[in-house]
DNA sequence: CGTCGCATTGAGCTTGGTCAACCCCGGTGG
DNA sequence: CCACCGGGGTTGACCAAGCTCAATGCGACG
């Protein structure tokens, strides 16, 4: 199997692609698995041999607290054609695991590939660095919405970023998309219990702003949650540079 | 001037250098520059043409919140030996300023020496691009520490990290250190208001924890302050690797 | 000696957590 | 067809953590 034109199309939003470039890219070999809900990705270890792309769905990072076996933290959710773990490859495996968020399907890569395209093809290598740079500039905003939203307005801040990453790759589009996310796990996310993650999707919903049944948001008032979310995607980067 | 030897030891300690690529990065040309305690070192741009690393004390990354003029955020502190602003290498600039904490020194390398590395020295740039995944790695850190800690465990988690870091480049030892930040500096990191993370002091304090005057700070119990925190440092992934 | 900036402390309010119901809905088995 | 069950969503009551405002302490510095 081939790489995911997802993550083609997330590079070339970004930097012109040289054709030598896109054809490494696209015979790269990959290996395609379907996961159930829940089912670990990537188990938490410390000698992974390849990394996985998103193709379909959802995926998130879970970090499993020490000495408090069933609580856990999610520091990233991943929408198709994110490069989830390929940080891995860099760092001696990874200190979390990744988990399909409903039903998912990923492709695999093998390090040597990686090692491969880093010794040979240094423009394709900083656009792969940049992957893992965006990455962590959505950690960084995660940490500026922790410290200075309170619930209803991190909540809004969370559905505005997943909304923007899913409309950029075409995954969603007409303000509407499909999260599978159980309450308890939002609170995993956003670090609130469960029940106080109902109240704050009860308050958007009372301020009209969305429409969330089961596993389907819709955005009703797009202006109104990213104001008060005091959302802002430049930390995307989604503008196309020469890097 | 030349790189500082912190960074090349904070290299030596994860991967072994080839003597080519140590012979390389001993050949960078450098500008360091000193700045007051508040500075800005590097304003929020997306055209930077420099990226710099710490020499001596140390900075912050601050995030000017929109619409808020006087509250920020700060997502991250460096020690010497960290490249602090690496990412505005691949990226487009940054999306945040670094500020000195304290009266700090750094040395500014051009983005084109780097450009040039990247083309040449393929496992140098692997190391290059790993340090931008420690980075990534203590925001998801913070990012677990901000769910799951509350108040004086969250500071304990802090004091932690930076003692554990300064001590590795060898900036600190014998568990002391100097930390010159202000208790509304400590506020926009935790996320408290500054008058709350005065208490989350007092209480280490009262539980005989940590010593803290002006900017020096004793551990009197590290191994109580490090399970009060449920400090575990693998993250920063100190294991010397092949990669 | 006065002032300024920061640390410290207290009082009262707001946000978020815990516990315990109850509801809704889909699946299962009689 | 219906009774039962279980998981997750929803709600209320009460408790705990954290914020705001205000006052005091205190050392550096003019």
């Amino acid at each position: 199997m081939a790489i995911t034109e997802y993550f083609i199309r997330f590079l070339q939003r970004r930097d012109a692609l040289q054709d030598r470039d896109l054809e490494r890219l696209r015979n790269v070999r990959t290996q395609h698995v379907s996961f159930a809900s829940g089912d670990v990705i990537v188990p938490a270890d410390r000698s992974a041999r390849r990394s996985c792309m998103m193709l379909r769905g959802l995926s998130a990072r879970s970090h499993q607290l020490v000495g408090r076996s069933e609580e856990r933290v999610i520091t990233a959710l991943h929408v198709p054609g994110d490069f989830v773990d390929l940080h891995g490859f860099v760092l001696a495996g990874l200190e979390h695991s990744v988990v399909a968020i409903g039903n998912a399907e990923v492709e695999f890569i093998d390090h040597a590939e990686l090692t491969e395209i880093t010794e040979n093809f240094p423009h394709l290598t900083r656009l792969l660095w940049m992957a893992t740079l965006i990455d962590a500039a959505v950690h960084r905003q995660w940490l500026v919405a922790a410290a200075s939203l309170r619930s209803s307005a991190h909540l809004a801040h969370l559905l505005c970023e997943i909304y923007t990453r899913l409309n950029a790759v075409g995954a969603a589009g007409n303000h509407q998309f499909s999260l599978p996310l159980l309450q308890r796990e939002l609170a995993d996310i956003l670090g609130y219990s469960p029940i106080h993650v109902n109240r704050a999707v009860r308050d958007l919903r009372d301020r009209g702003m969305i429409r969330w049944s089961g596993a389907d948001i819709q955005i009703l008032d797009w202006h109104g949650l990213a104001t008060l979310a005091r959302f802002d995607p430049s930390y995307l980067d989604m503008e196309r540079q020469s890097r």
